[in-house]
Formats: C-alpha cells, structure tokens, sequence
DNA sequence: AAATATGTACGATAGTTTTCGTATATGCAA
DNA sequence: TTGCATATACGAAAACTATCGTACATATTT
C-alpha cells in the first residue's frame, strides 16, 4: 500500500493539487502548457494511478472527476526521504544548507526559516 | 547531455565517491553488503554508466578502474532541483522547513545551519 | 601445461513506465 | 436524425531499467 508515485504521476498530482478537483481534460490542458503528449495518455495514467489508489474519482457524471488521496505533503516527505538516503548520506543538515546555498532563498524564505528553528533554542537562554 | 541517474546508478555512486578511483569488484562488494545481486549486474549497470557518461574509466589494466564525472554535489543540485519543482512549488524553505520538521535534525545539525544563516544576518543590525 | 580464478563484453529477458490507436458511448447542434 | 465533439476503456507498442547467463580472454596456481 507504500506506493510512491512515478515521474508523471507527480506531475498530474500538482495539477490537482494546485486545482483541487480535475478532470482529465482540465489535467491535460494544464500539462500541455509544458510539454507536448496525447490525451489518451493522461487518460490512461489517471486510470492508473487510481488503480494503484493515488487518486479517487466520482464517476456520477458521464465525465469524471479526480482528487488526490495522497497530499503534497506526504510525497514531499516520500521525496524528501529518498534523496536524503540516496544522495546526501542521511544528512538533513547537508541538504538543507544545500539548498540555502544554490538556490539563493529570498530574504523572506530565510527569515521564515529563522522563525521556525527558534523553537529549538534552549528555554535556558 | 543532461542526464540524470536512475536509482542503482545512484547507488554505485555513491560507492564511488565516497571511495574515489573504483573496480567493478570495488563496487560490488560494497553494494553486496546491502542487497544480493550478481557481479555482472553491476558491471553491466557501470558498462552503461559510461555509454551515458556518468562515470569515466582506465582500461590501460585489465581490471578497469572507474570514476565519477559528476561530483555529488551536482547530483544533490540535481536531485534538490527537481522535487523543488516537483512537489515544493518551487519553494526551498517549505522544503528546509518540511526537511527539518519531519527528519528530526539532531541539535547538532540545527546548530550547524543557524551558524550558516548567520551569513545571511543584516551587517546594519 | 592444465585447471582455476578473475576480468570484460554482450545478448536476452522481465518488469515498469509512457505513449498512443481504436472501439465505443453519449451529449449536442444543424 | 444525422453528424460531430467529447468522453471512457483498453490493448498494445515503445522506451527504459534491472538482472543474469554465457562466451571469451587473461592471469595465477598446482
């Protein structure tokens, strides 16, 4: 039941979890901003990733309508995981001043994440 | 040109650059102690390393000796790069945030990345 | 020298993912 | 009602990944 999504499964995922609710059609269109594939083919991985149980969908109407069961959360925390074991040795702290370094935070970003790990300082202090 | 690894490239990788200049028996002994696989499945998988151009090798000896052309640096850029995009929404502290909420950083590593904000800090404060 | 160990090369297979063609049903407009 | 647009279902091909068997060359040991 630990199914991690493929490569173009998560890219339908963000369509639906920017959009909520989707049809395939409104799945398509947004993918085809991007990149150029048939609609038959998300058709048919929509079919798939609710077969594989990523997706529900209400079959009422004659045209159907999808949303995610896994949330974005849960597959970052899936992607998260792999890369750390897989690329950065099981160091968090490596991917994160990682990521601070390249990816040039803005000042909010960086200020937000001060505010988070202020709630670990010692109560000493 | 831009080619990024699959998950078993990933591991011989790793073997590589965490021991530098590597044989094949090199890597399969050390992947061998944490999965079961035949030695020619890793010569094969490194055989095609090299037609992609992720590792280079000698063959002066009869026994190659392979190493990494892409520094793991670059592979954690990589890696960092596409789940920002693909389930972060292009946000790098929701994924600092969501790396160091979830994975538990240990003191040490938190004290490591406020000590690297530091550099961030107004020179006016 | 013969047998054994160790190395590369490479074809074949199985599994997974992605892609699409075609069949078929249904709503709607002329 | 006839024809067109739009929908789902589904089989099958294409592409990619991972695995291994086998062939063959070259050292090393007895």
């Amino acid at each position: 039941m630990e199914l991690k999504p493929t490569e173009s499964e998560l890219e339908i995922l963000q369509v639906i979890w920017k959009k909520g609710e989707c049809t395939v059609r409104d799945v398509h269109e947004e993918l085809a901003k991007n990149k150029e594939s048939g609609y038959t083919t998300t058709l048919k991985l929509m079919q798939i990733m609710h077969e594989k149980g990523l997706v529900e969908r209400n079959t009422d109407a004659k045209t159907h309508l999808y949303k995610a069961v896994i949330t974005r959360g849960e597959a970052q925390q899936g992607a998260l995981d792999k890369i750390i074991s897989t690329v950065f040795k099981g160091s968090t702290s490596d991917l994160v001043i990682q990521a601070l370094g390249q990816h040039r935070a803005s000042q909010d970003e960086i200020d937000a994440i001060k505010d988070y790990l202020k709630q670990f300082d010692q109560p000493t202090k």
